[in-house]
This record gives structure tokens, C-alpha cells and sequence, in this order.
DNA sequence: TTTAGCACTCTTTATTAATGAGTGCTAAAT
DNA sequence: ATTTAGCACTCATTAATAAAGAGTGCTAAA
């Protein structure tokens, strides 16, 4: 069990170090206001709190690091909310005020916001929907042999996908199919579209239309689509203003684990519901042994969740993101399920 | 006018110092196998081009390095097109062999294949149509007071936007006003809408339709979506691969303005038709002296437009990079006009 | 005209020394 | 029993100096 004394030291040096990722040394301790006692005192606490693994040395005789062990401490025990000021809320709010109706500008706009705010990188990922259904299926055909196919789902989400069909089908045989489609297939989950196009759907086409085999393919290509929501990023290139990736081979690994959306994907979709902070190589991932991860989720109703997230360097200003974090992921909650709860 | 050996020395220095990067001196031009004078002749040949200008060094007794006139008289006179590997022609045309049918599928590849053949920052802008026009309307409502609506033009490209209507609005209200639009815009030029909207179609409103201003604004704010062309890029952090952007101050002054992306349009749009290659400072932007870009132009049918760019560093292969654009805008001109002019 | 030879320049790299921030430990002070 | 002053010691950073090497320009011989 750490003392008061030693838990004050631990929080001042974390503070200080994230404020100017130098090392911090026992005398610039000892002059803080808060601190009261001299850097020899310092100096052995310190050496008590390094044999406890909360800090470490650069070198024999250096000043003190937080250890990845420190920083998870200072998260869980030490950090004091930060207040936001009111421009930040401003800007925050700003979000909603326009009256922007589109989801994804909203969800993109965030990404941005939450980046020009943290001078971090931001990621957001869209809503995913466990329940995402099928509003409308339509076909506009351009020309004698190509259409496009639109489907619309109950959210106000769109696919759509150019296909190109032989000569043999006419237009007629396109607006049957739409209209079997739509009265078959609406309000059906859209995981569960496939599944419902081969056993019931097909029955029907077989029975009104020759032909269909085509069609049919094509149809299951485009209802194949959106399978995962997009990711939306904001600031990636503050990554290159923090002073631990002024190296450009490590800002070139982390640059390419970014740009991986795939990975990123399946990173963020693992994250749990609320507020979470991984730090270094919590995170698994060789790349991001100098990063913390911090998500919170959002959601729309009971039925959409999505997440937000903030990508920086360990010494990230931890009490800010979460503040932050935790402020737009209830707005966006808050807001989005007034705006498109349906 | 330049001596014979001149040309080759010249040609020799900036094809070195394009591929180590490295000022040339005239011992390691001497051992060159197509040169047979010795370096003492070299040293008075290219004092007469740096004396001309074509050549410069970085200090007194340092070897030469090309300078911008270099670089412009290296790519107006000096250029062999270079061979493209079967291995670069079947990535090519992989972009087409494939049966993807949407457009923006293949110009967003295009941006990719473009950035992986020559590890440079790849940047297509899609095609923008002169005559654009309007295939259908549409609008689907996903409850009581939102419904989303969806355009989709001639060439297969879709806009939507979600909005929002007041409860005196019925169905029956929204759809008279989608066969209006239908019947009165189909096949106009989107560029019209605006003042085919205002003029005529709002007399039709009048006479069938109460409480239509509400509809109206929101149709012109869906219809006035389609600004300009999107822009893809491709091998952002290529960048930081080339020696000249080690520096990270740089690489973010460099990043800032691709990132830029009205800027980069602006930028692409004035670009003339056919290949054009602007050397460093010739590009008139400051963050930009230190790099080339190289534009070309692909077109489908006789109507639409679009570029495809190469942006590097100054001490760019400009013989690869030349072809490789010169090949993908034929093949695009090509197989895009077979797929979608119609 | 071409080239060998040489003095000279400037960068790069290594070596050494000086400075200073910081530590750990001991012994005195509280 | 704590706390603190004092001091020897460590290591990174900076500056100064030297040595090596790549390259140039010029002169004079081929």
C-alpha cells in the first residue's frame, strides 16, 4: 500500500513527464508548489516507488519514467477529472446545432472534432446495428444492360452496386423481381438476407421468371455488401507532432498499423461497452507497445452501438481523452437516439 | 546548345542522384561503363553546367546535384520512356480483369496500383461529367417525419441525404411530388436542377400540393450535393519512405497540404489535358518547391474527364513514373469508356 | 584537347574533455 | 525515527579538436 506521500510523488511525476516527456529528477520535484518536503526525502520515495515498478530510469542516473505499470495506477487510482472548458463544449456542441441530418456527417465530424481537440489521432467507427434491416430494394437501370441497385435500410443507411445483366432480361422481369424482392424481403434483418433469398426468395423467382439464375447472383452480391461499419478518422497526422515519433521509422510502423482499416476494425469492434483505456502493450500489438488506446461507445437507441476512440503516445494526457471521451460519447448518444431512433 | 557529352554527363548525374540520392562526383562518373573520359575532362564539363545552370553543387567541393532547369531539361529532352515489367502490366490490368462494375471501385484501385508501382503518393481525381444528368428520384421514408432521398445520374452515381419533414406532410404528399420531379427533371443536366427546380417545377407544386415550400428547400439542399468529384489518394506515407522528407517537419508540411483536399483539387482541376509534368517551384506553391507532380488525363466516352496524379519528391523517376501514367490513363480512357459510356 | 597531379575545401566521423543534471548513500539535524 | 544536507559518482549532452575522405579547380604535361 502506497502512502499519501508516495501516491502524491507518483501523480506529480506522471504529470509532469506527460506534460514535457522529459524525465522527471528529484530537485524540479522539490520546488513544486504542492511539495513540501526535500529532494532528498524525494529521492527516496522515489527509489521506493521504482522498487515497487510504478517508475523507471532511463539510465543510472537519470530521472524517473512512469512504467507502464505507473501509468495504469495513475489511470485507476490518481487521475482527477478534467473540467472542459467552454469552448471546447462549444465546439463539441457544434456538432449538433447545424442541423446536419446526415448520420455519417455527424459521425465523421466527430472524428474530426475529437481530434482537433486532443491532438491525438482519433478513430471513430459508424454504428453497427445488431438489427439493421431492409427498408427497400431498388433497381434504376442506366441503360440497355446496366442498372444499379440500391438498398436502403431502416437507419437511412445506402449500398449500391452497378451490375451489368444479359440482354435476355427485360425490364419487366427486373420490376417483377424488385417488387418480389421488396415484399418478401422487407423489414428482414440484414444478416439474415441471404440466408431468406436462397430458401424463399428463389421459389418465387422460379415460379415467375426464367432466367433468374443471373439475377439472383447478382442480387446476393449486392445484398452481400455492407458487412461492417466504416471507420472514420480524424488527425492522423498528429501522430508526427508527438516528440516520441519525431523518429521516422516508428512513425512509419505506426502509420501503417493506422492505415490497416481492417485491423483497426477488429481492434476497436473487441473493445467493451463504456469507457476504455489500454495502455501500451495492453494493447497486444507490437506496434502500439508505445501507444494507449482509449474507446468509449456510443449508442442509438437499443439497438446501434459504435465507438470512439483516441490513439496518442503512453504519455498521453489520459485525464483530458477520458473526459472528453466520456462528454461526446453521451452527446452522440444522447443526440443521435433523439435524432434517429426509430 | 550542349556538346554530345554534355548531354550524356548531364543525363548521367541526374539519373544517379535520382536513384542514391547523392551528390555526383566526377571519380564515380568515370568508372561509369559508358563513359570513357577521365574525370579531370568531367570536372571541366560540368563546371560549364553549373556554369549554364543545368547543374549545382551543395558546397564548394562537393559533388552536383541537378537543379530545377536540370530536372525540366531532363524530362523535355533527355528521357528514354521506360520498359514497364510484364509483372507492373499484369498489376495494371488486374484493375480491369476483374469484373467490378462500379466506377468508383476501379478509380479508387487506380489510386492504389498507381502508388504501389512507383512508391510515390498517388492522388486520382474521379470523372467529372460536363453533362451529368439526372436518371431518377427518389424517396424513401424510414418513419413518421424522416424519409431519406436518394439521385441517381446517368453515369450510375448515387447521392442521398437524410431529412427531416414535418407531420402535415403525408406519403401520399411526398410521393405526387416524386412523380413530379421524376416526369419534370429526368434526364437534365444536374448543373440545371437548381433553376429547372425554381422556375418550373414549383408552379406544379403550387397547383397539387399544400405546405410545399418546407419540401421544396430541402429537395434543392439534396439536389445540390454532387459539388465536385471525389479525390483518392494512394500511398499517403509513401512520403516518408523518400530520404528528402527524413526531416519531420517536412514530411508535416508536405502531409498538410495533401491533406488539404480542396487545395488539391483546385490544384488538379487547372491541370491541361494530356501528360504534365511541374518541377518543384514551377507548381507556385511554397510547401511544394521540393516536389514534383505529374498529372495525366483519363476520359469515358466524350464527355467525362478525370486525372490521375503522381506526386514525389523533385528527384523523382520521372521515366517511370511518365509511362506508368502515360499507360494507366490509356487503359483507363479505354476500358472505362467500354464499360460506362453509353 | 585531354589528362595526370596536386593543393585546397568542406563534410563526416571519431576522440577527448568539460559541463551539468541527477542519483545513492552517509551522517547530521529535527 | 524521519528528514535533510552534503558529497562522490554516473551518464548524457555539448563543444572542441583532429583525422580521414570525397570532391573540386587549376596547372602543366601528354
Amino acid at each position: 500500500m502506497l502512502t499519501e506521500r508516495q501516491l502524491l510523488i507518483l501523480q506529480v511525476i506522471i504529470d509532469e513527464f506527460i506534460r514535457y516527456a522529459q524525465p522527471v529528477g528529484s530537485r524540479s520535484l522539490a520546488k513544486k508548489a504542492n511539495i513540501s518536503f526535500s529532494s532528498a526525502t524525494i529521492r527516496n520515495e522515489m527509489a521506493d516507488l521504482e522498487e515497487l515498478g510504478f517508475i523507471e530510469k532511463t539510465h543510472t542516473s537519470s530521472g524517473r519514467v512512469p512504467s507502464e505499470k505507473g501509468y495504469r495506477f495513475y489511470v485507476d487510482h490518481l487521475l482527477s477529472p478534467e473540467m472542459i472548458s467552454q469552448q471546447d463544449l462549444d465546439k463539441i456542441r457544434s456538432l449538433f446545432t447545424e442541423r446536419i441530418y446526415e448520420l455519417e456527417k455527424i459521425i465523421q465530424n466527430s472524428a474530426k472534432i475529437l481530434s482537433d481537440l486532443t491532438e491525438y489521432t482519433a478513430i471513430v467507427l459508424g454504428p453497427t446495428a445488431k438489427e439493421n434491416r431492409l427498408k427497400r430494394f431498388q433497381i434504376v437501370p442506366l441503360n440497355d444492360d446496366t442498372a444499379v441497385a440500391i438498398i436502403v435500410t431502416n437507419t437511412g443507411h445506402i449500398e449500391h452496386k452497378l451490375f451489368s445483366f444479359p440482354g435476355t432480361i427485360t425490364r419487366s422481369d427486373i420490376e417483377k423481381m424488385v417488387n418480389i424482392l421488396n415484399s418478401r424481403l422487407k423489414d428482414v434483418p440484414l444478416i439474415r438476407l441471404r440466408e431468406k433469398l436462397f430458401h424463399e426468395v428463389v421459389t418465387l423467382f422460379k415460379h415467375h421468371m426464367e432466367n433468374y439464375e443471373y439475377l439472383l447472383q447478382t442480387i446476393a452480391d449486392v445484398l452481400n455488401i455492407n458487412q461492417h461499419e466504416k471507420l472514420y478518422y480524424g488527425g492522423k497526422m498528429n501522430m508526427l507532432k508527438q516528440p516520441e515519433f519525431r523518429d521516422v521509422e516508428k512513425a512509419q510502423e505506426i502509420f501503417s498499423l493506422i492505415e490497416d482499416e481492417d485491423g483497426v476494425y477488429q481492434l476497436l469492434r473487441k473493445m467493451p461497452f463504456g469507457l476504455n483505456v489500454k495502455i501500451g502493450s495492453e494493447n497486444r500489438i507490437q506496434a502500439m507497445e508505445d501507444c494507449s488506446l482509449i474507446t468509449a461507445t456510443y449508442s442509438i437507441g437499443d439497438d446501434q452501438v459504435g465507438t470512439i476512440a483516441i490513439l496518442g503516445p503512453k504519455r498521453m494526457q489520459y485525464s483530458r481523452v477520458i473526459s472528453v471521451l466520456n462528454l461526446l460519447s453521451k452527446q452522440l448518444t444522447d443526440s443521435l437516439s433523439r435524432l434517429y431512433d426509430s
